[in-house]
RNA sequence: GGCCCCGUGGUGUAGCGGUCUAACAUGCCUCCCUGUCACGGAGGAGAUCGGCGGUUCGAAUCCGCUCGGGGUCGCCA
């Protein structure tokens, strides 16, 4: 048979018409009228229809025997199709190719699910044959947006000047953060590695090193459970930049997306993104990454109720609490009422107070114990129109926040106010430096130690840390957050100030980092950065729920690789290589 | 570790105390069919309902435990 070289499936025109061309794929669907066989053939550019005339009485013998995915070469012209047999649905559909010799490459079993429709399979079986699964068109049209995706992103940071650097995966177990996937050394026995969370430290040392402006599209890993948008491998779209302040970061990684956007969705992502403050999203929205697709501002009321005769609200604002509520503008039931102050105490708070606006007034089962003006204040501060229905909570202000915030969301969803096509971005700034940490009370970096406190904030570092805030920004698009950065502290002696924020003494700091405080002794310009994980952006540009939608060969809940099986059982011979011993040498059940 | 959801021929579903010796679609096999495109038509094979135990005269259907998968909270500096 003939060699001429292969076209894609899906390339096909009419252009091509009258051209032999020999075309190498899948069979992805037969239709075989008895004389006449049609075969659709699949490759990853897409599909294209073969006819199999008895006329090339060899083809067509071959032709009547193919099945669904098996391998085959065929040769023969393009020719136009008789008018009124054309496919409008598919882009080749004006052309077939008339099979004058077709060759079976390889013969295929029946898979164990439809790879010729994008149908739902239990995910288990997906992962057990990936290699079919993506062959199916959706999983083969999310790889290559992926990278579309990845390439969008490095022809725009190469044209910004940005340099692509691989910094190490094997790299030293530092104990903050997330938990660390360990790798013995064989050659210093007792010692570990541990595979890199990020490139952090690698990526400032860089900046050190005069290399301005570095990104990288590297492989991250955490040893935490999963959930839809978590893996313990993941991608992460790294990047660091020399001589800048907030602004000039977030100007790059907001062009850069916008660039992404448009190159590979067609989608206008207007810029300058819009700006919070931390105070301003958890005062306005009660979360630090807030969904802007929708309204249902959260209002302070504490000055309103300030001298209120209604016990819930006078005993929260007495402990130093506030009241805040939202407008919802739409009558809702007692049901949704319910279901909200659910919400609402699932973060703590005790209750929800709700009023119904309506034409006379407001009715509720505690007016009775507000003032006239209480609730002409009410009204003034939250516009409410008959027919709405305010709601409140008189809490802590951390806890008042986080209950609003989760009862604007379920009001959003539940009253469908939330506009699915629209694409939201919001930078939220001026993060905390620290927290203190939930069960051990200790006070944590609220991003990373190498954030840099904002210069005005820099005086309240060992009186009141908790005040002090960063220069540090999230990336939030439809209330997920994409990526967080920060301008790093580049002085030795205010890293030191931060570490012993953070309960480290000098020693403790020079032994752990002292390579870092040792580099900002020679000369570290001032630097900043970014980094979002890439799988989720990729898995919200593809509309799909799940990041191992977006990943070829991702792990399941349990961090197991199905198809191979991994993680595997140790091998007595690799362990006593590593000298190591198992303690408890439990083995899961085999499957 | 907690909570929630799911588990029926290869695949996707229906059935939710007796008429289920389990239905439908698709896939698979055989035959017919020369313009189909989720081709069409005729016929056939294929599941004891994830597993174990219990309730009941009777269980795919109810209960308990267990295994597997997913979601989520904790966790993710």
């Amino acid at each position: 048979m003939s060699r001429t070289p292969r076209t894609p499936c899906g390339a096909l025109r009419i252009a091509q018409a009258g051209q032999s061309v020999d075309v190498y794929g899948w069979v992805h669907r037969r239709r075989d009228l008895g004389g006449l066989i049609f075969i659709d053939v699949r490759d990853r550019s897409g599909i294209v229809q073969v006819k199999f005339d008895p006329v090339h009485a060899q083809a067509h013998a071959t032709g009547g025997e193919l099945r669904l995915e098996t391998v085959i070469h065929v040769h023969g012209p393009v020719v136009q199709r008789p008018a009124g047999t054309e496919n409008k649905e598919l882009p080749t559909g004006a052309i077939e190719i008339d099979a004058q010799a077709v060759d079976i490459l390889n013969r295929a079993q029946p898979p164990p699910f439809a790879v010729n429709e994008d149908g739902v399979v239990d995910e288990q079986l997906r992962l057990r044959y990936r290699y079919l699964d993506l062959r199916r068109q959706r999983m083969a049209r999310n790889l290559q947006l992926r990278h579309r995706i990845a390439k969008a992103i490095r022809d725009f940071l190469d044209d910004e000047g940005f340099v692509e650097i691989e910094t190490p995966v094997l790299i030293r177990s530092t104990p903050e953060g997330a938990r660390d996937y360990l790798v013995p050394s064989r050659l210093n026995p007792g010692h570990v590695y541990a595979l890199a969370q990020s490139p952090q430290l690698y990526k400032q040392l860089l900046m050190v090193a005069g290399m301005d402006r570095y990104f990288q599209i590297v492989r991250c890993y955490r040893d935490e459970d999963q959930r839809a948008d978590r893996q313990p491998e993941f991608t992460q779209l790294d990047l660091e930049m020399s001589f800048v302040a907030e602004d000039d970061v977030l100007d790059v990684v907001e062009r850069c997306f916008a660039h992404v956007w448009k190159q590979v969705l067609g989608v206008v992502v207007p810029t300058p993104i819009r700006r919070l403050t931390h105070v301003d999203a958890l005062l306005r929205y009660g979360v630090d990454k807030p969904d802007l697709r929708y309204g249902l501002e959260i209002q302070e009321l504490s000055s309103i109720f300030a001298g209120t005769e209604f016990k819930i609200f006078r005993q929260a604002l007495g402990a130093g609490g506030v009241v805040r509520g939202l407008r919802i503008p739409r009558t809702v039931g007692g049901k949704e009422i319910d279901a909200l102050t659910e919400a609402a105490r699932a973060d703590g708070a005790k209750g929800l107070a709700f009023w119904h606006r309506e034409a006379q007034g407001w009715r509720s089962p505690i007016t009775k114990f507000f003032t006239e003006r209480e609730l002409a204040g009410l009204e003034q501060a939250t516009h409410a129109q008959p027919g709405d229905v305010v709601v409140a909570v008189a809490d802590r202000p951390e806890v008042a926040a986080a209950a609003l915030g989760s009862v604007r969301k379920a009001a959003a969803r539940s009253l469908g106010l939330i506009d699915e096509g629209a694409l939201e971005f919001v930078w939220v700034t001026e993060f905390p430096l620290f927290e203190r940490s939930k069960e051990t009370g200790e006070v944590t970096a609220a991003h990373h130690p190498f954030t840099s406190p904002r210069p005005e904030d820099i005086a309240l570092l060992a009186s009141e840390p908790l005040r002090v805030r960063a220069r540090a920004y999230d990336l939030v698009l439809n209330g997920t957050e994409l990526g967080s950065g920060s301008i790093r502290i580049h002085d030795p002696e205010m890293q030191q100030r931060v570490f012993s924020g953070l309960g480290m003494t000098r020693d403790d700091a020079e032994r752990r980092f002292g390579f870092l405080l040792n580099a900002f002794r020679y000369g570290a310009p001032p630097h900043g950065g970014f980094a979002y994980g890439l799988d989720r952006v990729v898995m919200l540009a593809a509309g799909e729920q799940t990041i191992r939608e977006v990943i070829a060969f991702p792990k399941n809940q349990q961090a197991e690789e199905v198809m191979t099986d991994a993680p595997a059982p140790a091998d007595p011979k690799q362990l006593r290589e590593l000298g190591l011993e198992l303690v408890r040498p439990t083995l899961k059940q085999g499957r």
